[in-house]
RNA sequence: GGUCCGGUAGCUCAGUUGGAUAGAGCAUCAGCCUUCUAAGCUGAGGGUCAUUGGUUCGAAUCCAAUCCGGAUCACCA
């Protein structure tokens, strides 16, 4: 139990028992003490002043002589300032933890629950390559996964892939007609890029068609519509339901070099997927869901044939779920798909992560599930999230402002390598060792750039700070990480490492305290990002963690400790908050250097 | 126009189940490497918490209104 249940806990007792009635958590707060005043946690006692008809003073007189007298294992000492209760924690309870949890891997983790959850991220178009949008899904889907592991649930990580439709045509068009049989083992050109610049060359294409047709007389409409390349896309989406063979075989070949092309960016920056549906294999799932819901009168016909559903009774609109001419739209696939979810692997929650820009739709799609009576359907979670700006304002494709995931990648590795050279701290490693740690290095600042803030702001991406490795940033808690391990090898190497032994040393300094204080709170931050599912509570948790850490590590030196208790003690908090760093940069998705 | 989200230091962000003098990082300035890795540490300056009103012992946090920015409201996906 942390001590700040356990602090909540007392107080309740310690109340009832002087006053003689019952209380809950609710009646007072417990908060962290400030660093100017004296003591560790603090009882707020305001709210209580009323009912029990006495100064806030009287009562935390009271309640701090009973706790300190009751618990004297665990509270020793009591001020009260403005109404504030001030508590200390015995210094044996902070020994305590540490004895316990100085080697444990697992500190902070909770026991599986047994209950399942499905986290559905990154799920990508097959015409474009992923850029720094794609990053932030990729990075928070993962480090969400990771969380929730970490809070007890078994998790499952699944993609759909967006394969399929009439913006997939546009590249397969524009393949056949601009390509000359190019590929991209011709080119030497990654797939997915490969395959976007034939999007590309698709939109210029359609754009010098628009507008020669409007400079002939014709309005924009009529321009758009008339485009022989925008018919021969559409003539194109038709054979592709009708399964023309010449048209499967370009789509699945122009897919198989962007997914070839994705393996590698996922592997890279460390997506995978437990289950990856195809929206190809998908997209007419939510056909029989359309007459079930007929049949429950969730849904109506209306007299073109068209099928809706009315939610203006929610506060949104009408919303189409079949056209009139049968085929079925967006919402219906997702529909059938989020039933397949349940019906495959009897989840107890499905989160999706997806930009913020589909707030409405997922809201709808919620609605619809459980109007239909799905099982689960209020277990749905929409993890949105801001999207990524840059410092000129928003990314676009016309403009030429989006910025490239896998370009983005290199940037930061070569930077790091840089950094690294510039340094020179491991002249000694191997040239494969030397690539590993830039690799980590690169990545471990890019990940905690996107995953410091919290997800469901909209956030600027600012290319300067994003290669900035100081301060709050990933390498910062790297590079403490590395200096740790750098300590622990020595006093191993020289056979002074941890023993066994309980430290029992009493008076902690306020630097030892600091550090084991926040240690103590780990386990906690976990459960707050758990709930809500925000890694950003973890990136900062752990930065915090790690500058604390810094400031003791400056003041107190380890392998010359004042006594051979003290070192212990100091070995022991070392060893505690590297394992901290640890398992808390691994569930941001970052891994961390043994030297850098 | 309806709905939703946001506005905190020059910049990027924490802090919002109401609590003490609103915190970090970057940038600026001043210090600290003969002692466990200076990708570090210490200190200084920097705030009308968008505005106005309300609720109360107490408001960045709750309520109302206003201003500003964004998203969305397709028989697109």
């Amino acid at each position: 139990m942390s001590i700040v249940s356990s602090l909540q806990k007392c107080t309740i007792e310690s109340l009832s028992a002087l006053f003689n009635q019952p209380f809950t958590e609710k009646d007072f707060q417990i908060n962290q003490t400030k660093p100017e005043f004296e003591g560790d946690y603090t009882v707020v006692m305001f709210s209580l002043v009323k009912s029990l008809k006495l100064s806030p003073d009287a009562i935390g007189n009271q309640l701090g002589e009973h706790l300190t007298k009751k618990y004297p294992r665990l509270f020793t000492k009591y001020n009260i300032i403005k109404g504030f209760l001030n508590l200390t924690v015995a210094d044996a309870y902070w020994l305590d933890l540490l004895n316990k949890n100085h080697n444990d891997i697992c500190y902070g983790k909770k026991e599986m629950n047994g209950k399942k959850v499905m986290v559905e991220y990154s799920s990508p178009n097959t015409n474009k390559p992923l850029h720094l949008g794609h990053l932030r899904n990729n990075f928070l889907g993962w480090s969400v996964a990771e969380i929730l592991k970490a809070n007890g649930y078994e998790v499952i990580k699944s993609c759909i892939v967006n394969d399929r439709g009439i913006h997939i045509c546009k590249s397969m068009i524009a393949w056949q007609l601009f390509a000359n049989g190019a590929t991209p083992e011709t080119t030497k050109t990654k797939g997915d890029h490969f395959v976007g610049e034939y999007y590309v060359k698709f939109n210029d294409a359609y754009k010098k068609e628009v507008d020669e047709l409007i400079g002939a007389g014709k309005t924009k409409d009529e321009a758009e519509k008339e485009a022989p390349i925008m018919k021969a896309t559409q003539q194109m989406l038709l054979d592709w339901e009708n399964g023309k063979p010449d048209v499967m075989e370009l789509w699945k070949k122009m897919n198989s070099w962007v997914y070839a092309g994705f393996d590698v960016t996922y592997k890279r920056i460390g997506s995978d997927f437990d289950k990856t549906y195809y929206e190809s294999d998908t997209y007419l799932l939510g056909k029989d869901i359309v007459q079930q819901g007929m049949d429950k009168k969730v849904f109506t016909k209306k007299d073109d044939g068209s099928i809706w559903i009315d939610l203006t009774a929610d506060g949104l609109d009408e919303k189409i779920v079949q056209r009139k001419d049968g085929t079925s739209v967006y919402i219906t696939q997702d529909i059938g798909l989020a039933l397949q979810k349940y019906e495959q692997y009897k989840i107890d929650q499905s989160i999706y992560v997806i930009g913020n820009e589909q707030n409405y739709h997922m809201k709808v799609l919620q609605l619809i599930c459980q109007k239909l009576g799905m099982p689960n359907a209020g277990n749905i979670f929409h993890l949105s999230y801001g999207m990524v700006e840059l410092t000129t304002g928003k990314m676009k494709s016309r403009e030429g402002t989006v910025v490239d995931a896998d370009d983005l990648v290199d940037e930061m590795v070569a930077t790091s390598k840089q950094h690294t050279e510039e340094l020179g701290k491991v002249k000694d490693f191997t040239e494969a060792e030397l690539k590993g740690l830039y690799d980590t290095i690169g990545l471990g600042a890019m990940k905690f750039y996107l995953l410091r803030v919290d997800p469901k702001k909209t956030m600027v991406f600012n290319p300067e700070d994003s290669i900035d490795f100081h301060g709050f940033t990933g390498p910062f808690v790297q590079y403490t990480y590395a200096r740790i391990k750098s300590i622990l090898r020595k006093l191993e190497a020289d056979g002074s490492a941890a023993n066994n032994q309980r430290s029992t040393a009493n008076g902690l300094l306020k630097l030892e305290k600091e550090l084991i204080v926040t240690a103590e709170q780990y386990p906690a931050a976990i459960e707050q990002a758990g709930y809500e599912h925000n890694p950003s509570v973890i990136a900062n948790y752990v930065f915090h963690l790690a500058k604390t850490f810094n400031s003791f590590y400056t003041e107190h030196s380890i392998a010359n400790a004042e006594t051979e208790e003290k070192k212990q003690l100091r070995l022991k908090l070392a060893s505690l908050t590297a394992n901290i760093i640890l398992s808390g940069m691994k569930l941001l998705g970052i891994a961390v250097p043994e030297r850098m």
